[in-house]
RNA sequence: GGACAGGUGGCCGAGCGGUUUAAGGCACACGCUUGGAAAGCGUGCGUGGUGUAACAGCCACCGCGGGUUCGAAUCCCGCCCUGUCCGCCA
């Protein structure tokens, strides 16, 4: 949601903002509607100020027992004006909301150029891509060899785009969500949350997601949404607060499972656990002073990356252009992790700074510690990671020629000391 | 699912047709007091909109939406939400 008083301020910016999106200049049209909205509050608010205060001297006169016939034929001439101008203030205020809400936020000056994903920009890249002495095969050769990755079940009892894991990859997407989490709650900051998966309308509002998104979410047939990210219920814990800024940052970790409808996206990344209906991905989620969040955006993306780091897999952080982020962001890191079964580096985290976006939505503000009155905070989210891709990245990464896969380290104590997930068995 | 009770500022809480301009308290800020602090005393302090160079002023907001009335936090209707008890249930 934009503060309209910016655009008043600054249109200028406001329409280089949106074009840096890829969209038309919207700064005079909104100005315009603006203008005929505040020209409706005063006309309305000059006549409630009149009922008002004729309504205050019937209600003098009647306490003294004088007539009140003149005032009260006055007020009564006032109501067709009256219940006009109300309804024109209304429905002004209404329409320039409605164009407000569905706008996506302004890029920061940093973001570059673009208008798809082409237009992105590598920032860094860690680790080495490992030189295979045999071609390497995709998670789902390796994960259907031992029948521990099992789609076809998956099918006769939910459809496409779901999956079943079972026995050592079963355990091993628990042991990366649990050493994920216990790196970000005892290194990086972050309290432990075990957030509800169903939400309501307006959670779903506040972050963004409705009403534009509304296809791309699972809906329960009385009412609720199943979370696309646990960013929702996350960045809503101060949904309708006034914080104190001693208290911030605020910082949130959820391991959760998913729910995408996947609307859009017939035919795309068919293959694999890579675009389920149902995907598990542990979720950051920071709530900011405007001075913090930029640091807090690094921060973030530093805290993903070290995931890749200690599991030893090689990845690159591309800044997104204008074109390619999401709606609520105003800047966003993708982290892409290297998966040789595709010869590609894939999206396995997206860390965004929505600024005040999300905040003014929820009605989420804190107090300064100098000046008065309320500001709006700034919320950040970011996956760090999402656990299904990341599995896909270990399976790929340590796999061996005989189709078993060696445990990265720093989950071996998460294995119960596994060393390797065996290979399958031969076939007889 | 049934019955009942409730939703008032950052929090608690009074008000139940017109001097409410939403009392009072807590918290917070500043000052006085103090060796320093606590306590005490004093002052300030809701949100949004409109308006202004900035003040001032004005309007709205007592869960949400309608209605009655010259006038609604207060009365009426609908809805949402919360709590308690009962029922069901992992």
């Amino acid at each position: 949601m934009h503060d309209i008083r910016f655009i008043r301020e600054s249109p200028g910016a406001f329409d280089a903002g949106l074009k840096k999106r890829g969209l038309a200049p919207l700064s005079a049209e909104l100005l315009e509607i603006d203008r005929l909205r505040r020209a409706a509050i005063s006309g309305s608010e000059g006549l409630q100020a009149k009922r008002k205060a004729l309504s205050q001297q019937i209600g003098i006169a009647k306490r003294k027992g004088e007539p009140a016939d003149a005032a009260m034929a006055e007020v009564a001439s006032l109501e067709e004006a009256l219940k006009k101008g109300e309804a024109d203030a209304a429905r002004l205020d209404e329409q320039l909301t409605h164009r407000l809400e569905v706008l996506p936020n302004l890029p920061l000056d940093d973001v570059p150029e673009g208008a798809d994903e082409h237009d992105n920009v590598e920032i860094r890249r860690h680790g080495n891509q490992r030189n295979f002495s045999f071609p390497p095969k995709d998670h789902v050769a390796l994960g259907e060899a031992t029948g521990e990755m099992d789609f076809a079940s998956a099918v006769r009892i939910s459809g496409s785009r779901f999956v079943f894991l079972k026995a050592h990859l079963a355990r091993l997407e628990r042991a990366l969500a649990q050493f994920m989490l216990d790196l970000h709650t005892t290194e990086g900051g972050y309290t432990e949350v075990n957030p509800p998966l169903l939400v309501r309308d307006n959670a779903a509002y506040g972050v963004g997601q409705l009403p534009k998104f509304a296809e791309d979410m699972f809906h329960t047939d009385n009412g609720y949404w199943l979370v696309p990210t646990a960013e929702v219920p996350l960045t809503n814990l101060v949904n309708d607060t006034v914080l104190d800024e001693a208290a911030l940052p605020l910082r949130f970790t959820a391991f959760t499972p998913c729910f995408r409808s996947e609307a859009g996206a017939a035919g795309k990344d068919t293959r694999g656990l890579i675009r389920l209906h149902q995907f598990p991905k542990v979720e950051l989620v920071s709530v900011t002073t405007p001075e913090q969040s930029a640091a807090e955006h690094e921060r973030m993306t530093g805290q993903a990356e070290e995931v890749l780091k200690r599991l030893g897999l090689p990845f690159r952080t591309i800044v997104l252009c204008g074109g390619d982020m999401g709606p609520a962001s105003r800047k966003t890191y993708d982290i892409e992790v290297w998966l040789p079964g595709q010869n590609a580096y894939r999206e396995i985290s997206s860390c965004s700074n929505c600024g005040d976006y999300q905040a003014r939505r929820m009605g989420a503000r804190y107090r300064p510690k100098e000046g008065k009155g309320t500001r709006f905070l700034h919320t950040l989210n970011g996956s760090a990671l999402a656990v299904g891709r990341t599995l896909v990245a270990v399976l790929e990464n340590y796999q061996n020629e005989d189709g078993s896969v060696t445990v990265p380290e720093a989950l071996r104590s998460y294995m119960g000391g596994l060393q390797s997930i065996p290979a399958p068995a031969a076939k007889k």
